[in-house]
DNA sequence: TCGTTTATACTCGCGGTACGAGCATAAGGC
DNA sequence: GCCTTATGCTCGTACCGCGAGTATAAACGA
């Protein structure tokens, strides 16, 4: 079917392509001239490669605003027709999704709320989302990436405790679509997303954490998470930094989250364990104005909290941790305790200049973003060039629905 | 000085020529037939970058051993002109020291007592080596690689308790020489040597923990440790899984190492703090034949040891786990306690297929061997190879000593 | 012993990438 | 209206890797 010369032509290298779908990436907006300086390409070889990428759809060029004297050059902008990814959210209570270019701006960024919280229930609406995108993007569409608030394993749901999930097959989203679907736990995204375009961006090693109903998080080293032998990597909540007379619904004893969530809240304060321990440690937070029991509480859940990323950093050696969730909320709740049990964690050697702890900038964005940059990397890779290229190349087929 | 010619061919594509030095270091004695098949080579290129490499001294052709039909291949060596890494690994009593060919095989093994402990004598014993291997090997010595029993921070030493040792500054020991000085941990470089030619060598993400005076280890993936953003991750032992009430000389409280080396059977056995933890610790294993005090705290070491494993299977999932010094002897010490206490501190959703535990392979030269691999994956590295390429083309220098 | 089979090595032309020199172009500044 | 400045475009060149075709060196078999 295919012959030499394409086949050829497949093989050929996508490197340069790739690279200036980074940069795009990581600067919306850059014009031609920055985009060569930035890789150090001739002049000859930014005309070439441009030319190639608009011929190929990957992206469009507008004369950019003049700045002082030469010749103006362009806005690089994704192309109308050009890849995009579907990235989606799926949580407590809620799901989201965004459409992502090659540009990395989230569009059509959509909220839902779950109609009731069975499996087959959401995963229908998240699929009939992929469905509509396909009909609606056509070839166009080139990876579905997922994340969800559960343990993953070997691309598969193991279990999702604020949703109540046992395991759950998610390549029904996509089958008989031939659609790649990207899975990620939510906060190991979040870290992608805090160490791409968040708090972490000038970090080489950076450390995620992020406190709601347990902590999850994730190392990144420039700028991709370390997911581990199944992508089961960063379940932080359950070492066994706690007392080890504590039982954790994980099946493990003295795991971490169990002294820094709501639970331990609730245990300090003498009152049951909270069906919402989000909900209720925001209750909790909001008491220390006038409650000394709940400071007290608080208090000693942000030493708990402080003390256990001594320990990481101690491990991980990271440039800087960012904290997300009700993370920033109880180190604010309790500073100088906080600040006391980090530095007294610390090895001496890192107590000369110990890594930053500083607040998450996504928000609860932090996961879809996170999602879209998979995304957006899966798409961008040189492989994934190569073949977007023969789809489109060949007009006979056009970019295909598949 | 350089003419354009020049200039281009060293900035010329040294990839495939550092994926054959790989295949070579991974595979010693290997035939250019079998290397060709490896690499997916077509023969044409095969013969092309052979003639290359020979030309500039990274191998050379020797008649492979002949089997059944079709023309002789060749097996393809390391060049006796070609490139050589010195390694050492400094610990304490002894420092240890070889030299490595692109094969990746040590040769020049040696082994020195130190005559005392400063770091003067230490440093001025290693140095004194550098210089005659640099008299001896002149520009075909490349770099020093150096694993040392201790913190390190930004190439720094900080501190190393086994050898009494503050803050030393390790530059001078090629200071004046141009070569360049790679400095590793001996727990980071001994999970580099495990991953890449020992136990986990058929792991994506593999954990090397060390049993020593302490705990150290290193994350690795794909071969690589995980060192963080100042090469200094590892601490593992100063992770605080332990008792809060316990004070570590490393400035922090709760410790791991503290419930595992030899100061933890101290404290089960109501004996004082050894002074040599390693040797106590051996003598306690020696005595659980007959002593059921021994034991027992032997017993509960290995608990602790295996608990915290969990721990960390749980934040890195690992594909195995290698376990080195005297890590083997405990757990074989109490091999139900410590199976029991690593199943029941895993999340459930690592349980069904818990990570191997399995014993180190290199022993005590994991550190040399790691900081081998380092230097050689430097010295094959495509910018070490540009480098090397104009340093041997040009014969009116040579290769010259610098 | 001599053709046949098999596995490998060598030669050569082609397509493709990137570089860089030289030229062209579009703005501001005087 | 020229000069300066910054950028884009054209084109010749070097080099890499591929693959088809050819050569070579061994074992095998009649």
């Amino acid at each position: 079917m295919a012959s030499p010369t394409r086949q050829r032509a497949d093989a050929a290298r996508w490197h340069t392509v790739s690279q200036v779908l980074a940069v795009l990436a990581r600067r919306p907006g850059i014009t031609r001239a920055e985009m060569a300086r930035e890789l150090g390409l001739a002049s000859g070889l930014a005309t070439e490669i441009t030319a190639r990428m608009r011929e190929l759809r990957l992206l469009t060029e507008a004369p950019a605003p003049v700045r002082g004297r030469g010749r103006p050059t362009t806005v690089l902008r994704p192309h109308p027709e050009g890849p995009v990814v579907l990235a989606v959210d799926v949580r407590q209570g809620q799901w989201r999704q965004a459409v992502i270019t090659v540009e990395g701006q989230p569009h059509e960024l959509r909220h839902h709320r779950h109609r009731s919280r069975r499996p087959e229930t959401v995963l229908g609406a998240v699929r009939k989302t992929i469905d509509h995108a396909l009909t609606r993007y056509g070839g166009r569409l080139r990876a579905v990436s997922l994340a969800v608030a559960a343990t993953i394993h070997d691309r598969h749901l193991v279990q999702a405790s604020t949703l109540g999930w046992g395991p759950v097959d998610l390549d029904t989203l996509t089958s008989g679509t031939s659609l790649p679907l990207l899975i990620g736990n939510d906060a190991t995204l979040a870290a992608a997303a805090e160490a791409r375009t968040g708090a972490a961006t000038a970090a080489g090693t950076a450390l995620h954490l992020i406190v709601e109903a347990g902590i999850g998080g994730a190392l990144t080293i420039d700028g991709r998470p370390v997911t581990g032998a199944h992508g089961a990597a960063g379940e932080y909540g359950h070492l066994p930094l706690g007392d080890r007379e504590l039982r954790c619904p994980c099946g493990a004893r003295g795991c971490w989250e169990l002294e820094v969530d709501g639970r331990a809240l609730a245990r300090h304060l003498g009152e049951p364990a909270p069906t919402d321990p989000h909900g209720y440690t925001r209750d909790v937070l909001n008491r220390t104005g006038h409650d000394t029991r709940a400071r007290q509480a608080v208090t000693t859940v942000a030493q708990a909290l402080a003390a256990g990323i001594a320990g990481l950093v101690n491990i991980h050696d990271p440039d800087l941790i960012t904290l997300g969730g009700l993370g920033p909320a109880l180190r604010d709740a309790a500073r100088v305790a906080f600040q006391n049990a980090y530095t007294g964690g610390l090895m001496t050697s890192h107590r000369t200049q110990p890594p930053p702890v500083v607040d998450a900038t996504h928000g609860d964005d932090g996961p879809l973003r996170g999602a879209a940059i998979i995304g957006l990397d899966h798409t961008t890779s040189e492989a994934a060039l190569a073949n977007w290229a023969t789809s489109s190349r060949s007009p006979d087929r056009g970019p295909a629905r598949r």
